[in-house]
DNA sequence: GACGTACTTAGTACAATATACAACGTACGG
DNA sequence: CCGTACGTTGTATATTGTACTAAGTACGTC
């Protein structure tokens, strides 16, 4: 070992999360960027090019740095990718719903994550169910769980009911982005994919043995126009989920 | 160019996970292996030390060959994780459940494709939507069908009816899988956690700005003993999406 | 004012990934 | 029996995150 180097207390990913620099002696050359300015480079490239885009190398080709500079900023990918969906979530828009009864305002939260996913489709992918608690989920959940108010639920039954209506919006936007992102990276319309594989389909599938399947299929498949429609998934279930919420709730 | 090579006709997916072999003129030495051997072999692999253990090097290396010998099985990774999920579905135990109301039918399909999610936790990440239409999926796709018999939806309705209830199971275990993992590889527990993250959070959140988040938020955690308990997610989601589906089938 | 030291930046390097390419050997059809 | 189609494999490439090491910068202290 060199010297006995003072050990850098390398800042914990609350810290960063809530931008609390644990204010260094800012000795040395001064910083040519910020967290933030990382952040929104890594989001611009993501929602331009998808999450796989978003490269260490690419993030600091943006930027105009080396790559290895970028972890002056953030520990590594994991964390930064934490933050870029700290600030989707401080960021979106939240609909204004007081005096509403409870099940619109239910409904404009789910509306408005779904339209946040959809602006930032990467987002589905990387978010998970209990994210850190940056400042950006804090307003969000406490936005959030305002429109379970008047509700009778107990605090409890709040929390399981809100993650509920999440859990199922981020799955609604997932799928869309991932059927959005196949059809076009997959050269084939949904017609020419017939051509070439129905005939063996036809002499594969057993529709004596499959008979339901064979007719429910092409029933959903005749009705969207397509072997999945996002849209008409988010709609249908969104009802079934606020049904669902309504059983608990008016009960 | 050498000679006009007979350009191979490689096959489909569909022909892959229907094992249509297009009957090849069978020249050369004898395969030494078989598609079933290699996506076995993944799912072994896969079990056992998760997805991202799955890579063309191990999983030849645990066949005994060369990793390039197996895109004569296979054409690529993506389409090997399809047929492994098509394997999954296929072996999947079934529970059949004639004779029984239609929600206990619904419950035990969604408990089937839970178990299985969780005895293979990798294919909860990796599942799709809309998976292909393969030997595995169409048999299962049927099975879950039947238990919508009798309840008077339409046949679009029992798509989406199915549909909205396997993506919340596949989700629900998506995060449960998700959950233990963290739990394993994260060497700190919840109490470790607080201890060296609730100073900084006590300064940092307002709880006088987000006065419902504090209250919910610790009312959650107390109740499940951690900041996240899957299994009550689980059996409250599948009680939540249950009543939705009824309000649509005994309207 | 000058200097040492802490701190930012950058270049190079490494291990791991999927898979393209081409050489090699095998065994069947003629 | 031999040519050729095909299975197998070694090598190679592009890309990834990030560890390590040097180099340069500017502030705190004397």
């Amino acid at each position: 070992m060199t010297s006995a180097t003072a050990d850098a207390p390398k800042p914990s990913l609350l810290e960063l999360l809530w931008r609390e620099a644990p204010a260094s002696p800012r000795r040395g050359p001064r910083k040519g960027l910020t967290v933030d300015a990382v952040v929104d480079a890594a989001i611009a490239i993501a929602d331009a090019e998808g999450l796989e885009a978003v490269t260490m190398r690419r993030i600091a080709q943006s930027l105009g740095v080396a790559p290895m500079t970028l972890y002056t900023y953030v520990p590594g990918k994991a964390e930064l990718i934490v933050l870029m969906l700290d600030a989707l979530y401080a960021a979106m828009p939240r609909t204004e719903t007081t005096g509403r009864l409870w099940r619109e305002r239910l409904a404009a939260v789910a509306r408005d994550n779904y339209a946040m996913y959809r602006a930032h489709p990467w987002a589905a992918a990387a978010s998970q169910t209990r994210p850190p608690l940056g400042p950006g989920q804090c307003a969000k959940y406490e936005h959030e769980l305002r429109s379970l108010d008047d509700t009778g639920l107990s605090d409890v039954e709040r929390d399981d009911a809100l993650a509920y209506l999440l859990a199922f919006v981020r799955t609604a936007a997932a799928d869309a982005a991932r059927a959005e992102a196949e059809r076009e990276t997959t050269a084939m319309s949904d017609r020419e994919w017939w051509e070439s594989n129905g005939p063996l389909l036809a002499k594969v599938f057993d529709a004596e043995r499959y008979p339901t399947a064979a007719r429910v299929g092409q029933a959903a498949g005749e009705a969207h126009g397509a072997a999945f429609e996002p849209r008409h998934a988010f709609d249908f279930g969104l009802e079934r989920t606020l049904d669902g919420l309504a059983a608990l709730i008016e009960r």
